[in-house]
DNA sequence: TCATCCGGTTGAACCGCTTCAAAGTCGTCC
DNA sequence: GGACGACTTTGAAGCGGTTCAACCGGATGA
């Protein structure tokens, strides 16, 4: 069987003081003298003690983690979110857990359920936009929490880091119009995720406002590569006065894939057809064609996410009112060789 | 102040039973009278008790999670590990913590000690190299770890999962030999990360064998897009009877910088520079010019990992004797257009 | 000399849940 | 009618820490 493990007060039976003294050598040192001090130190590390947080953490009331549950941990997109929320956390020592919801409702919810079980200070969310019930989980179970790139609606006020996506939407398709594009093809889905839905819209708005330009939308069932690559085998179908000259795939993962089919099926990007993508990933300036893409500033949103979680963790630590705030930031198109050739 | 979230007693006081009964219907619905586990659930959702899983856990001494530490979550291959780790995770009833290092040892231990500070029941890890001080750190607190893509020396049996990456290395020369190539680069660095020293070996070894060969090493500082495209300025910079004509990159990341980076300086690949990379990441077959890469399984690797992971703390929970294995994998050459042209 | 003060240290009372021996409660069976 | 199971339910003892009022003994000041 398993040994036990030792515990504090395996540690202050060893160093001759009291439990409450092994305590305070870990957490106030400062208040220890420091003979009795050492006498700690030396039994803790000649036991290899090692304490266990999950008491700690039951006596105290108090956790050190955040959770993060984003959307998708194969886009990168997400792990630079990811990135810039460990950063500012660890600044203020606290912890992030990360978890993937996939884009699935059912496992969005059950990872929320998850960090609330372990009670972690707060959440930080990338929401996959249809079901929001976790807001009222989180709501009743007091938990505060933070929507990366998106605002809920309908849910009462929260604090919220986003992207006008609805504007990015209408940056890649004004750039498409100008560059003389009249049959343009939005790609991208499912619909309920709001990213799709948002930046659909925008598309939609750029392309009503050109007398003669029309939006095809091409429904994929994931924001993948492979979904993307489907997409061009349906646009390769078509016949060359029918095929969109342009496409806006929703998302880089999805417009990469767009791109590998082409080149598959001998479409030149972007005489052919030229693509947008969205979220400006690193991998998109490196592809096949360079891809034109909306930028977000990824690191940024989990930063201030995060930091914004904290002030609002502060907050109701303090009893202090906290006012919520949504931290908006304005994408940017950056034009590529899969637009502009070469 | 922030109200007190409902226990379990809270719950029991309003089902008018005992707190006993509570946590049987929570955990053993089958042991309680149907009638009785009603009021309960009734209870349990008027109040919206959410179970702590922090007290749990002090109480029972199990825990659900087991802890995932990768090398670089920006890297695509350790995305994909962490998909095959939770995809065994989940159907077992685990979870999965994941911690990045980013290929810090210092990092990389704080990562370990935290997760047994959580008491979690084992540890994934896919080390660094250097440091392999968190290896007694885990012994010692008697934490089972399988680790990913290495094998540890000198430390005694362990678990591991792992890509041979001195044959990876040698494939991949091999390959640039065969076509031709004498003077070949290797990109990647520190060398004190394994994962790099291994891959240079198999590297030399198939140089030695060839007559003629020769093998300029370039150290980068990591394994990453930037220090990729900052080698290949070095290599530009070489002149055109002196820099070798093929590159063998460490890892996929570096390998697509070497990549912009040719790009930038008019270099053709691969006419001018051969590039072969290492993990295939999806990326890889995106990129501007179809990347050559040494496969591995890496989905295979989360999941293998884990499931070694569970047996070894299902043989300890069991009091059973458990044998270290390791499942070694072989890595596949995929050659693409960066080497064998279109 | 005695009251105060103060840096250190102690130990008991939790934190919220699991566990499990013991105690009910009924329906059966001899 | 009493013993015996099969089912349920109970309640108290932890799990390993944190917290904090109380205590201790020596220094200080009056």
């Amino acid at each position: 069987m398993v040994p036990r493990r030792p515990s504090i007060s395996d540690v202050a039976a060893l160093a001759g003081v009291s439990l409450g003294t092994v305590s305070n050598v870990l957490n106030r040192p400062h208040v220890v003298a420091a003979s009795t001090r050492s006498k700690v130190e030396a039994a803790i590390s000649s036991l290899g003690f090692v304490r266990n947080e999950t008491a700690r953490q039951l006596s105290s009331g108090h956790n050190r983690a955040i959770g993060l549950v984003v959307l998708d941990i194969g886009n990168p997109f997400f792990t630079d979110v990811a990135r810039g929320a460990q950063e500012v956390a660890q600044d203020r020592g606290a912890v992030v857990l990360m978890a993937d919801s996939r884009a699935d409702e059912r496992t969005e919810r059950a990872n929320v359920e998850l960090f609330t079980q372990q009670r972690v200070q707060g959440v930080l969310i990338a929401p996959s936009g249809g079901d929001t019930a976790w807001v009222a989980d989180l709501r009743r179970a007091g938990t505060p929490f933070v929507v990366i790139d998106r605002v809920v609606s309908g849910v009462g006020e929260h604090c919220a880091v986003s992207v006008d996506d609805r504007t990015g939407g209408e940056l890649a398709v004004a750039h498409l119009l100008q560059l003389g594009h009249r049959r343009i093809a939005f790609v991208g889905g499912p619909s309920t995720l709001a990213q799709v839905a948002d930046r659909r819209v925008g598309a939609e708005a750029a392309v009503e406002r050109e007398a003669g330009a029309s939006l095809l939308a091409l429904s994929t069932g994931a924001l993948t590569v492979d979904e993307g690559r489907r997409a061009a085998d349906t646009l390769a179908a078509l016949g060359d006065g029918e095929r969109p000259t342009a496409v806006f795939a929703a998302n880089d993962l999805v417009a990469l894939g767009v791109l590998q089919g082409c080149v598959r099926h001998g479409l030149r990007v972007p005489a052919d057809l030229a693509i947008v993508g969205y979220d400006d990933i690193d991998f998109a300036a490196a592809a096949a064609v360079p891809l034109s893409s909306v930028r977000q500033p990824r690191q940024e949103l989990g930063r201030t996410g995060t930091e914004l979680l904290l002030a609002e963790i502060a907050a109701q630590r303090d009893g202090v009112e906290h006012v919520h705030r949504t931290e908006r930031f304005t994408p940017e198109l950056v034009a590529r060789a899969s637009t502009v050739g070469h």
